[in-house]
DNA sequence: ATTATCTATAGATCTATAGATAATGC
DNA sequence: ATTATCTATAGATCTATAGATAATGC
């Protein structure tokens, strides 16, 4: 049952989007090796070939998932940085986001679990918060640097609380609020 | 091995101080009921006599916690409206409070995974959340009541996601900019 | 007599590994 | 011949329950 070069890789590949999916939906145990492996077309024992553990797979699939967000951050800003930060904030501040966790924003639904995991899920997630930052500042008003530095990572820290928040209470008008809330905070420049 | 209903009490409660702080440590799948119990003096089998699952304990527990931090805030209100945003600010905003989840919002160690979960905790959380903005509103800058509810909601999402961004990342000097980014960034009056 | 807690266990997971299988690629 | 994936399973969890035990409280 031994597959070509492309397909081990194809293969590889889809097991990182599977879980990259899964895991932010259901949280890092709120998902098996086994039903991951399942959802990928493949089965348990294959698993091991690709990673050393479950723990590895999380910090490839959080790498994989934040290059994404990050990519679409860059293309709003290719359509024009006088309205890139409009287009990151009614996307990360939409209701599609806060329902739709398994193509969101990981940190969000994965910060808590990773804080507790190993140094390479850790590792993953920070890169990809930094090259998030890094898109943020140059759209952020001011003239000094520092400042916009500053404004991008309040801005960032605040609409990973909001979305956290909203998904937490029960109280649609409440959640809908910290959203809208979140939103009117946004600097425009 | 029947014990008085004032030691009942008394275990329920103990119980439920323990999974506060474990559960916010580490993360609701992170400890069994067995070692919960464990934690708090018990057996495994008594603890199906004072919750019917572990998830109503984590509904308790987080009820709990949130209780008590609401009281933290109320108490900073008591000894002066003037300072008291600037003391839940710095206390939130700490490298303490980051450093001790156990001790710490549950917003931020638990909320993902309460999202995940049944309607109890997340209505226990609801209440916390509604309490504490209750707490902040007032302390807002500005006249009219919708301004400072939606700084109130703000704030608290920016902090909330300060923390949970402090943690996760892996590099000590980006996880202190971030608090201090936010800490920089919250309004005065 | 009632009942809170105990010991013991059922039944269902979970991660990781061992060894077999069969198709690729030298 | 090599190796990616398969089946099968070891060993360690996990939540929840059953029934025994022994101290409280009517």
């Amino acid at each position: 049952m031994k597959v070509s070069r492309e397909q081990v890789a194809l293969n590889r590949e889809r097991i990182v989007e599977t879980a990259a999916r899964l895991f932010r939906e259901k949280g890092y145990d709120g998902i098996g090796v086994a039903d991951l492996m399942k959802n990928a077309g493949l089965t348990h024992g294959g698993f091991y070939g690709h990673f050393a553990s479950k723990e590895d797979l999380l910090a490839a699939a959080t790498e994989h998932a934040l290059k994404r967000s990050v990519e679409r951050w860059q293309g709003y800003v290719q359509q024009g940085a006088d309205t890139a930060l409009d287009k990151i904030g009614a996307g990360y501040l939409s209701v599609a986001h806060r329902d739709g966790p398994a193509k969101g924003c990981s940190v969000t639904s994965l910060g808590a679990d990773i804080s507790r995991l190993g140094p390479k899920a850790r590792h993953a997630l920070t890169e990809g918060v930094s090259a998030q930052l890094a898109v943020l500042e140059p759209l952020m008003p001011g003239d000094a640097d520092a400042d916009q530095r500053r404004q991008a990572v309040a801005t960032y820290a605040a609409m990973v609380g909001a979305i956290v928040l909203s998904r937490a209470v029960d109280d649609e008008a409440l959640s809908l609020e910290i959203l809208q809330a979140v939103h009117a905070s946004l600097p425009t420049r």
